[in-house]
DNA sequence: CCCGTCGTTATTTTT
DNA sequence: TAACGACGGG
């Protein structure tokens, strides 16, 4: 027997079927932990050591990196060849297409990519009459368009923003953006089509390069990424037509509100004709209640293709839904879930702890920092957001690219040198106006130079240093023409490629005056970012001191903002704070889902498709749980530093009977939405007087404490026990039956 | 141009 | 509640 075939005697026969598939365009429906990372893996390496495929013709598209890098990890397990293939997320092949093709899309080979803020910046200079909150509205929108695949001029632009000046700032962004040589998130894939669709040489050349495309997480692809997906396989010239892949499931699109178009996988057919099909319903990954609750949420919504999963691996335990006074009670009742398995032996990866939105990780953080429980975040953006690292970012990118002229404004005057904004868009006007007069744009750094004599002595002693050293550093690291036409990092530059890019970074970080102006601000208000300086230096050690290393460390960092790739030593055994959306593709033995409450989860203001999408998201949390599933209700949060008192998620009220095991004291809206449910404690509460008059919210006045509120109600043997809090931050609690006369109920 | 204070405002979700 | 922007004094 083979390894091929002993890699595919493991599948079962849907999952075979859909490896040896050859021909039609093919797309798989693949239900939540039905294999089918395994799936694409097996096909890729099938197609190498079975269908002589040459592994660099194959090409596959992830989202997120982490995916990518998993898929392309267990690719190679089954077949080392497959090292060759292209396995990339669409963002870092549009990446690599451009840099290819910058000539073609009007770009400058050794381009950065600007994010949101960025984005937002490069709107206010292009449209200087617009705040910055109007700019960054207009960025999200000019984002939103590319994601449409909509240009500044197209009359479907309305349906992105229908204001009549979205289009002249959308035409005044982009001119202004092109003219850096940059680009944005959204030109990452827009630019390649607009490349492939109107280059039939490129296309062409494409389409020789690449004869097998396969998408992972289809149902999250956007206009855009659907039609590059459309010319990288179509026919062209005498280029045939090549082999589509998909494999996605309409149930976990979770990415509407960025563009993600449904519509894609559901119309896939039609588009192209003469598509096979074949599903993947076996779930590998969790226990059947599991499941079962999975399902009793996802069922209620409409617009789907509907399909069952079947569980593969038995019964298994209850989902339990705890309902909790606050957020802190939240916290700590993670904690001691976690702690107590912990002492059975359960180590502390295999817990998850899911949230809505990234701002609920802090009560998580502080109460398991005070727990001794080691966790990390995952998916913050907050390293790669820090003043400092921008700064040093901005500075880098600078010298591969000086028309960058956001990263000139950001570091021109850090240290101060008496460059103010007036010099700086005297700068920046000024290059501007040269490039429009002559083939050659003219880069900043020579702007700098020929202005030093036109402005106050201060400004242009500033701009004169500054210039000598942008090209200093620049000669440095190497200039364009030592990397045009090769992709690889053998490129001798300056120095020789065996030394660390971190040399020069730290050579950067002290030359420009970075780190000593961020040390000075350390000791000003007791930051850390000098420090931060530094690990930024330490993970550029895995680059070579080339100009390619420099655009490859680059384009990592702006292609991956997460921490963990600045962040590979960190502890092995941790619980994961995560969001739900960070979830997609990733599985634990254990998951707590946390704030199942209206507003939070799903977020107010959802109706109609919103709905459902916040719906498939809360089904995407539970389907990552493998053997045990908790879920969080509290009745009190603290949201913009105000108290509110929340009604529990309707989602829970969906949820069939027998669904879930409750803990805690369901409140009053959920035992009316449910029913008279059975084996639930409580139940009886809508009946009972006691609970109806002293329930959660209701305003007290007590002699002794003062003015307050109930938090939480609970039965405790038989009795009606209720948590006050009071506005001179005490928390009683008191038996309602005994103590009525103590407590006055305030009257609005 | 720098720095401090005060008032206001914001919270999705991410490549 | 925290973080950020506007404003004014040095």
């Amino acid at each position: 027997m083979t390894d091929t075939e002993a890699c595919l005697s493991v599948l079962n026969p849907e999952q075979r079927a859909a490896v040896v598939h050859e021909g039609a365009p093919l797309l798989i429906l693949a239900g939540a932990g039905s294999g089918k990372t395994r799936v694409i893996t097996t096909k890729i390496a099938y197609l190498i050591a079975e269908k002589n495929v040459a592994p660099s013709s194959i090409l596959a598209v992830t989202f997120t990196k982490k995916a990518a890098k998993e898929m392309a990890d267990r690719a190679v397990a089954l077949e080392p060849r497959a090292a060759g293939a292209q396995i990339r997320t669409f963002h870092s092949f549009g990446a690599w297409f451009l840099r290819k093709f910058a000539a073609e899309a009007g770009v400058d080979s050794s381009f950065t990519v600007y994010d949101d803020d960025d984005m937002a910046t490069l709107v206010v200079k292009a449209v200087p009459s617009l705040s910055r909150q109007e700019a960054a509205r207009a960025a999200h929108r000019i984002a939103l368009a590319k994601d449409y695949c909509l240009m500044p001029d197209s009359v479907r632009l309305a349906e992105v923003d229908s204001s009549p000046d979205f289009p002249r700032i959308y035409a005044a962004y982009e001119k202004r953006l092109r003219s850096t040589g940059n680009v944005d998130f959204g030109d990452l894939i827009m630019l390649p089509v607009l490349v492939l669709g109107s280059s039939e040489q490129v296309r062409v050349q494409m389409h020789y390069r690449f004869r097998v495309i396969m998408v992972d997480e289809y149902q999250d692809s956007n206009v855009a990424q659907f039609r590059l997906l459309q010319l990288l396989s179509g026919t062209a010239g005498n280029a045939p037509a090549a082999y589509v892949c998909v494999v996605g499931d309409d149930d976990q699109s979770i990415y509407r509100f960025r563009g993600a178009e449904v519509q894609n996988i559901l119309t896939f057919e039609e588009h192209f004709p003469g598509t096979e099909l074949i599903r993947l319903e076996r779930n590998y990954r969790s226990t059947a209640r599991i499941l079962a609750a999975a399902d009793s949420i996802v069922r209620n919504n409409a617009d789907r293709l509907g399909k069952t999963l079947r569980a593969e691996r038995g019964e298994g335990g209850q989902p339990v839904l705890v309902f909790l006074p606050t957020q802190e009670d939240e916290a700590a009742f993670c904690a001691d879930l976690i702690w107590k398995s912990h002492g059975k032996g359960t180590p502390f990866r295999d817990w998850a702890v899911l949230y809505r939105t990234n701002a609920q990780s802090l009560d998580f953080e502080t109460e398991f920092l005070h727990r001794k429980i080691p966790y990390t975040v995952v998916g913050s953006l907050k390293f790669y957001e820090r003043e400092e690292i921008k700064d040093v970012l901005a500075f880098l990118a600078f010298l591969v690219n000086p028309r960058d002229e956001l990263a000139f404004r950001r570091i021109i005057n850090k240290p101060a040198h008496g460059i103010g904004e007036k010099t700086q868009d005297a700068v920046v006007n000024f290059a501007r106006e040269k490039s429009s007069q002559q083939e050659v744009p003219c880069s900043l750094v020579q702007a700098c130079r020929d202005c030093a004599g036109n402005t106050a002595r201060k400004a242009g002693t500033g701009l004169t240093t500054f210039a000598l050293l942008a090209e200093e550093l620049a000669a440095e690291i190497g200039t364009a023409e030592q990397v045009s036409g090769t992709r690889s990092s053998d490129t001798a530059a300056g120095k020789a490629a065996s030394e660390k890019l971190s040399f020069f970074v730290e050579k950067v970080v002290n030359r420009s005056g970075l780190l000593d102006y961020h040390v000075s601000q350390d000791e000003i208000s007791g930051t850390q970012r000098a420090a931060n300086i530094q690990e930024l230096v330490n993970s550029a050690v895995l680059y070579p001191c080339t100009r390619q290393g420099l655009l490859d460390f680059l384009d990592t960092i702006e292609l991956d903002r997460t921490m963990e790739s600045a962040n590979d030593g960190q502890v092995s055994d941790a619980v994961t704070l995560i969001t739900l959306h960070n979830t997609k593709g990733l599985e634990f033995p254990k998951v707590i889902i946390t704030g199942l409450e209206n507003g939070i989860f799903p977020r107010q203001d959802k109706t109609g498709g919103d709905l459902e999408e916040e719906r498939r998201l809360f089904y995407v949390g539970i389907t990552r749980a493998k053997d045990e599933l908790y879920i969080t209700s509290c009745s009190v949060r603290r949201l913009y530093g105000r108290t509110e008192y929340m009604q529990p998620s309707q989602f829970l009220m969906e949820a069939g009977p027998g669904v879930f095991k409750v803990l805690g004291t369901p409140p009053a809206a959920y035992m009316s939405a449910a029913g008279n449910r059975d084996g639930m404690a409580g139940a009886s509460d809508i009946s009972d007087p006691l609970a109806v008059k002293w329930c959660t919210g209701t305003r007290i006045y007590h002699d002794d404490y003062g003015y307050g509120q109930i938090v939480h109600t609970a039965r405790r043997s038989g009795e009606y026990v209720i948590t006050v809090r009071f506005e001179n931050g005490n928390t009683a609690q008191f038996l309602p039956r005994y103590q009525a006369h103590s407590l006055l109920i305030v009257k609005d």
